[in-house]
DNA sequence: CGGGTTGTTGAGGTTAATCAAACATTGTGG
DNA sequence: CCACAATGTTTGATTAACCTCAACAACCCG
């Protein structure tokens, strides 16, 4: 199903999904994404200045690169500062499948608090940058600061509430629905950075999308496809324009 | 779809399995679910008194009931003290699924931390009862104890992590593979809390495994035929005995 | 014990998977 | 900068898995 690492012949061409370490840059990161992490509602402002205080460097992940991999000691939480990741588990028998998209703005790594490891691997889809909050810091500021306990939690939350929400998708919708779902979701997502409903540059292949969505990378073709027709959506490639956003949404 | 809270006449007739039945009985809690909830691991003996001043009192929840539904305020989390229960959302149109199953021992109530408001109905499959731990003053106690706060992380993360198994059950296994999987994972939940990893009540119907599965009840009374016919389990209507472990998990 | 709910099983239909092939895009090295 | 190779995308034909509809049996529950 998934394409299993190949190792192609004895000179290890590596492609664009250089799965290796990077150059790790390390810059400070003052008010980067750690704003969306912890800003946006309920910090007061007599908390920031210990918040900036959190040690929280950035790090750059290439495309194709893991940010952090199944098994690894869970050590950090990352906030999205630019581009966008997905997260991917295996089953037992080796299968994969995308269990997350990330985008710019949104958390990163809460997997992984219940066991002090992570239980998937984070892909950057492009190359991004994230910001990194150690995971002891954060708690031990969350015994200080209630607002950041709640921000916190609300955060944990939020996250249950988006699985919740992708259990539905995969348990009742049809593969229209799921895709149109899907467009809904990132197109909203968008919206609350800043950036257009309407247009977005989508970088997950065809088989992200299908897997993400429990079909195959043909249907989910097929369907992009047909909501063109239909002028729902106007697509061109990873280029993807919201025409008929009722449309999609009353499916 | 949903039962609606049906109001019996005054003849309490209790039958075999209806442990503790008192009409909305507020008792004290001392050392009931919480330790489920609190002591597993980790929690330094000197908390202990702490946490037994958390007021918790109990509830219980006859079968069909709901404990909370969807929009109502969040003040509390629970634990599942005796029977088990359902957590079931709705799509904007209506349509119904199962979105989870609580056993004993198990927590409850953390959909709505990020809302202050129930983002699920929690339905009782079976007369329960519940401890209750108000949300406030257990936030509070983890401010001053670190095991605490690690506790309350280390559940929100497990919950993370089922509700990802979920969405990879959902994702990518057949309907077989599906069934197997949920009578595992129920399987191993049993066993977890002392009771037979091979025998057990599961009172949900075959409606809400389909719900939860993702599947017809026709699908999942086939299926359970079919695992019956090749010797993987003994089931009697919601009696379930798994005959092949190996066999189920290597389908 | 009786009526409604729940569970089982069969026949036939539909959706989406699979298999296959051509085409497009991207990134790389010459 | 071009050409090639690899990866990704689209579309078609066929098949398989699962759903739908339907009838009946079993089981609670009151």
């Amino acid at each position: 199903m998934l394409t299993p690492t190949v190792v192609t012949h004895t000179t290890v061409r590596r492609t664009n999904r250089a799965p290796v370490a990077s150059p790790r840059s390390a810059a400070r990161c003052s008010s980067c994404a750690m704003r969306h992490l912890c800003m946006p509602q309920g910090l007061a402002h007599d908390d920031l200045p210990k918040l900036e205080a959190l040690i929280c460097t950035a790090r750059s992940v290439r495309r194709g690169e893991a940010l952090y991999r199944v098994g690894d000691p869970f050590d950090n939480l990352y906030a999205v500062r630019s581009g966008s990741l997905k997260t991917v588990m295996a089953h037992r028998d080796g299968r994969e499948q995308v269990t997350g998209l990330r985008l710019a703005g949104e958390p990163l790594g809460l997997d992984g608090i219940s066991t002090n490891v992570h239980t998937c691997t984070a892909v950057a889809l492009e190359d991004s940058s994230v910001c990194i909050v150690p995971y002891s810091a954060l708690k031990h500021m969350c015994r200080e600061t209630g607002a950041m306990q709640d921000r916190l939690h609300r955060l944990m939350g939020e996250q249950l509430i988006r699985e919740t929400s992708q259990m539905m998708v995969l348990g009742s919708l049809s593969a229209d629905e799921r895709v149109a779902a899907f467009l809904l979701d990132v197109s909203e997502r968008n919206g609350q950075r800043g950036y257009s409903h309407a247009e977005f540059n989508l970088r997950m292949t065809r088989e992200d999308m299908g897997s993400y969505l429990g079909m195959t990378l043909e249907t989910v073709s097929r369907t992009l496809s047909r909501f063109q027709k239909r002028g729902l959506i106007d697509a061109q490639g990873k280029l993807i324009r919201i025409v008929d956003h009722d449309g999609l949404r009353h499916l």
